[in-house]
Parts: structure tokens; C-alpha cells; sequence
DNA sequence: GCCAACGTTGGC
DNA sequence: GCCAACGTTGGC
């Protein structure tokens, strides 16, 4: 079993959208490593964490399962041409009791490795630690006050 | 195959 | 809105 982190930005499709939905297929992304986790290296059952980027704040929202990876991305497929991208078809499972801000896993210090907060990153979809998994639903889960 | 220019991501 | 970082494109 794997794990995962999946951006996605909530003016565009928030954890409530997602929760609507039930299950949706992770379309629209266009970048080839991103594309290779979800076509060769997700499998079904895998967790995925389910982060909101470029709002205020960014954190990681809710949880997903890994339904079927690698299906075709219909919204990239080209008339007569084979398809370039694939994604996969993800389950809502639920929302954070609390929501986990960057800024809380950036200041916690067994998360200071993950690929998230790595300078640079802008992958969205990416690998994550099952240690790195498991805090980050601790946090989510713990009632902890804000500061 | 190099690399400069350009576009995109995403935190701030 | 800014800008650092990085991927992609295209001329050579």
C-alpha cells in the first residue's frame, strides 16, 4: 500500500466538491511525472491526502482512496492521436476534523522531509511517506487549538 | 543536444 | 500582484 498527496486548488475543486461528487477522475493534469505516479505507480486501495492550494491557507484537507489508476484523461485526449495522459479515479473518504495548514506541517518537525515542502515543488501529485501519512491524519484528527 | 525564452505553479 | 523555481519549447 501506497500513499499520496493530490493538489488541488478549492476555487476550482474544493474538498466539498469532492465530497458531493463521491468519487471523481483526477483529469487535467499535465505534467509527465505527476501523470507516471497515477498511470504506473498508484494502485487501487492506496490513501491520498487531499491538499488545497493557492488559498488562504493551504493545508491538507480531506482524504481519498485510489479507485482505478491509470485511466485514460478523457479532457487530454486528441482527435486520431493515441492518449498522451492518464490520471486516476479517486473515492472520497473524508474530511479533516482540522484542517492542516502548510504552515503547521512546516513547523512539524518528523514532516520536515516530505516531498510537500521541499523548495521548489510543484508537483501535484506526489509520493508520500506512510509515516508522513499517518502524522499528518494525527494532526488532522487531534483537536488542537489554533495559536 | 544545448540553452535561452517563455509559461506555469503556488507560497507569500 | 510578485517572483522563485522548474518544465517545456524551439532555434541553432
Amino acid at each position: 500500500m501506497k500513499y499520496w498527496l493530490v493538489k488541488s486548488e478549492p476555487d476550482v475543486y474544493s474538498i466539498d466538491d469532492f465530497k458531493k461528487d463521491g468519487a471523481t477522475d483526477w483529469e487535467g493534469v499535465r505534467n509527465y511525472q505527476a501523470r507516471n505516479f497515477m498511470w504506473k505507480d498508484m494502485q487501487a486501495g492506496d490513501l491520498v491526502l487531499f491538499y488545497h492550494s493557492s488559498c488562504e491557507p493551504p493545508g491538507v484537507a480531506g482524504l481519498a482512496e485510489v479507485l482505478e489508476p491509470g485511466i485514460v484523461d478523457k479532457s487530454g485526449l486528441e482527435k486520431g492521436k493515441a492518449p498522451t495522459w492518464y490520471c486516476a479515479k479517486l473515492k472520497f473518504v473524508k474530511k479533516l476534523a482540522n484542517f492542516v495548514t502548510l504552515e503547521s506541517i512546516k513547523s512539524e518537525k518528523s514532516l520536515q522531509k516530505m516531498r510537500l515542502i521541499q523548495r521548489g515543488n510543484r508537483l501535484s501529485v506526489m509520493p508520500v511517506e506512510e509515516i508522513e501519512f499517518q502524522k499528518i491524519c494525527e494532526m488532522g484528527a487531534k483537536n488542537m487549538e489554533m495559536r
